[in-house]
RNA sequence: GCCCCCUUAGCUCAGUUGGUUAGAGCGCCGGACUGUUAAUCCGUAGGUCUUUGGUUCGAGUCCAAAAGGGGGCGCCA
């Protein structure tokens, strides 16, 4: 008999039928009640069995994160709390599962605990709920794009320049560490090395994505990212997927209105078709004010925090203008930042909570950094005063994960372009190509990146990016 | 890279100013019950207090180092 889902029994129960359902055991309550699920839904279908039909010695391997297969008929259900549940007439058992030495018990675990048995945690009501949702923002990205004709580029993960502006790389290489082969100067010879040159792991597409769009518009890649920051923090990952547009003839206004839209769609994709889901990781988001700071909490509930973004219109400031803001503020005339604020000097994370969880208490964008601080490729403001250049770079940043989205307008204009890498020190033979984008047919663009991940923590309420990814890698950090 | 915290039963934790035999809840195991919703009730077992070294008459408790884990900062998405 071929098996049916239990999220699709549960859509449209045919109460008389005989079916198979497959799946694992959630709980089994007073040696008659299974719950089982099998993925298909965030709910569980309620087996009924009597036991006299069955062997006590058999009942007693149906037990916690064991998986079966049970046939029987579906009926109504006479208990409260499910419409329907199926009596069981034949159960096979297809994996025992020995609570002795189990991992996993129908109890809360911490997500440190469960962080350190990944092979099994997906198992759990929270985190299935998690992988659930990542996929369905995943799933809402590609939709957003492919309805308003973007195309979908991959851009390659193993790249042959070390200038793309971004961090730290992993090397790649085939050479024998135990035995490099040398120049006659001494230095390693990458020459042997498999792709002829030295090559580092991606740490983003968009300087690909920018011929893309060069040639087809308007682009999007989705892919891994690698970083070899040191970074230990709640909100970064070594191995990390990220969403970067790349817009042709947009400016940096265009820009901030796409990113804006953009980020409400995945948002409003959520709310909208995965009502249950959220309830579970809401839970945990709630939960874990419990070992927080009083300052730390959460004032709201996940889900009206989520409508919260999604009604209403992010703030817009300048970088200049945000500087003025803090700097009016008690909290930098008490003295109680950390970190001086100085026109000049980068945004400290305790300045963008501020902004977006004190000041304003919603998202916020902010526009046009000073050109010392941001990267090569941003494109210089005109008319600025000298000594307080600024470049069309943007950030927007979100309530308790701070920077989610950073992109900005690229510098199009060849000669500002060629300066700019000059004066940070980076040799122009590496971006040839990039260069020359800029010497036949081009045009203003722009795009930005968004931290796939740090997305799927907002949107789930956990609290650590670690948890958002099923297998997270970090700094130190790579089982499984 | 810098700073802080944690490590006691399978899990989550308590353990007073250093003082006899280290406790609880849940889980496991055994039993009872059987329309339950993390079922309930009764009972048993379970500990080299992360490791190493030190201070002390005496260390789970104090000190030092190591290992593992967590968090903050920086870097960023």
């Amino acid at each position: 008999m071929k098996r049916t889902e239990i999220a699709e029994i549960l859509r449209q129960p045919q109460v008389g039928t005989t079916v198979k359902v497959s799946g694992w055991v959630r709980s089994f309550r007073s040696n008659r009640f299974i719950a089982l699920y099998d993925g298909s839904s965030f709910n569980t279908l309620q087996v009924v069995v009597d036991f006299e039909k069955f062997e006590e010695e058999f009942l007693k391997k149906i037990q916690f994160h064991a998986c079966i297969s049970v046939t029987g008929q579906l009926v109504e259900s006479q208990g409260a709390g499910q419409s329907v549940e199926l009596t069981a007439e034949g159960i096979e058992l297809l994996g025992e599962c020995s609570p002795d030495d189990y991992h996993l018990q129908p109890k809360n675990m911490t997500m440190e605990y469960l962080r350190e048995k990944a092979h099994f945690r997906m198992r759990t009501q929270t985190f299935s709920a998690v992988f659930r949702i990542r996929h369905a923002v995943a799933y809402a990205v590609h939709k957003y794009f492919n309805d308003r004709g973007y195309y979908y580029m991959h851009t390659p993960i193993v790249t042959g320049s070390d200038a793309e502006g971004a961090g730290e790389m992993f090397r790649v290489t085939t050479l024998d560490l135990e035995n490099l082969p040398r120049t006659e100067s001494g230095e390693i010879d990458f020459k042997e090395d498999f792709f002829g040159k030295s090559t580092n792991l991606t740490v983003s597409g968009q300087l690909q994505g920018e011929i893309a769009a060069m040639a087809l518009g308007k682009i999007y890649t989705f892919g891994p990212t690698f970083r070899a920051e040191q970074s230990y923090t709640t909100r970064h990952l070594a191995e990390f997927w990220m969403i970067e547009p790349e817009v042709a003839f947009f400016d940096i206004f265009d820009n901030m209105e796409l990113a804006e839209d953009f980020v409400k769609f995945l948002i409003r994709h959520i709310l909208d078709n995965y009502p249950d889901d959220p309830g579970l990781p809401r839970q945990a988001h709630q939960g874990r004010g419990k070992n927080m700071k009083q300052e730390d909490r959460r004032p709201m509930g996940l889900v009206d925090m989520l409508r919260f973004v999604v009604d209403n219109n992010f703030e817009r400031i300048t970088y200049t203008e945000a500087v003025d803001i803090l700097r009016n503020s008690n909290t930098y005339k008490k003295g109680k930042f950390k970190f001086d604020v100085q026109w000049g000097k980068d945004l400290q994370s305790e300045h963008e909570r501020y902004l977006v969880e004190k000041h304003f208490q919603k998202p916020v964008v902010v526009r046009d950094y000073p050109k010392s601080i941001k990267a090569f490729y941003m494109r210089e403001n005109d008319g600025t005063e000298p000594g307080k250049e600024t470049v069309a770079a943007m950030d927007i940043l979100f309530p308790y994960i701070g920077e989610v989205i950073g992109g900005s307008q690229r510098e199009e204009r060849h000669s500002k372009l060629l300066e700019r890498i000059h004066a940070q020190g980076i040799h122009e033979e590496e971006l040839w190509w990039y260069l020359e984008l800029r010497k036949f047919g081009g045009c203003p663009h722009a795009g930005f990146g968004l931290g796939f991940e740090r997305m799927v923590l907002f949107i789930t309420g956990m609290s650590n990016i670690r948890d958002v990814i099923a297998f997270p890698r970090a700094a130190g950090q790579a089982e499984f």
